[in-house]
DNA sequence: CTCCAGGGGGCCA
DNA sequence: TGGCCCCATGGA
């Protein structure tokens, strides 16, 4: 089964190369990122970060304070994001969502503060906030504080499933992953888990859609 | 027109 | 846990 996972890993590197994931300017706008993306099409994404940083509301790189534009977003309350983030969808709980994490994210003295969790201990402060599910909270671990973990979507669900991997419980489908990389340095299983899910999105976006399951152009049938 | 996208919460059994 | 409904915009 762990075979079976590098495999998929090994055939999709080969085949599509790096992703160059997460797309973003600083590790805040990759958690806001991680927020407006739930159930949303990413160009849409695209147009509400874009609003929010003419705003002012995102740093322009990691070299910036992220504390400073977590306040301004506290300061500017639930109208003035709402409006911004409105194209990506679910405006109304997503400018809730979004001011919960910054509130948190202030509370918790920004990054500094947060990297002195251990990496279960954060997950969890992550998950008890209203708003960041599994996927999110990992997707912010993975991509956000470069943490090894692995981030389980739909598209890994829809592939797993139709490799004969278990696809249903998401900590069992994340577990499996990380179990199936144990032997590399912590270093290298960021770079694998931020790859392999970059990659699952890509090739379910090219072959795996809902209505359309894998078909046979797909680079990964040659291990059926 | 319908379907769906880089989910999550609430509710129910 | 597992199923269902709601949330909302914009592209295909």
């Amino acid at each position: 089964m762990e075979e079976r996972v590098r495999q998929l890993f090994r055939v999709l590197f080969e085949h599509y190369g790096p992703q160059k994931w997460w797309p973003g300017k600083s590790r805040l706008e990759i958690i806001v990122g991680a927020i407006l993306t739930q159930n949303t099409a990413w160009k849409n994404v695209e147009r509400a970060i874009e609003n929010l940083r003419n705003a002012g509301f995102l740093p322009s790189s990691d070299d910036e304070d992220a504390l400073y534009y977590a306040r301004k977003f506290l300061r500017a309350g639930e109208e003035v994001i709402r409006e911004l983030i409105k194209p990506a969808g679910f405006f109304n709980q997503k400018s809730r969502y979004l001011l919960n994490f910054m509130e948190f994210f202030v509370e918790a003295g920004g990054f500094e503060g947060l990297e002195r969790l251990d990496t279960d201990t954060l997950r969890k402060r992550l998950l008890s906030l209203r708003g960041i599910g599994h996927e999110t909270a990992d997707s912010i671990l993975l991509y956000a504080f470069g943490k090894p973990i692995f981030v389980v979507d739909a598209y890994t669900r829809r592939v797993f499933l139709r490799h004969g991997l278990p696809a249903n419980g998401y900590e069992e489908v994340r577990l499996l992953v990380e179990n199936s990389f144990r032997d590399k340095e912590e270093g290298e299983r960021v770079k694998i888990f931020n790859e392999f899910h970059a990659l699952l999105v890509r090739v379910g976006k090219d072959y795996c859609k809902k209505k359309n399951p894998l078909c046979a152009r797909c680079p990964l049938s040659t291990l059926l």
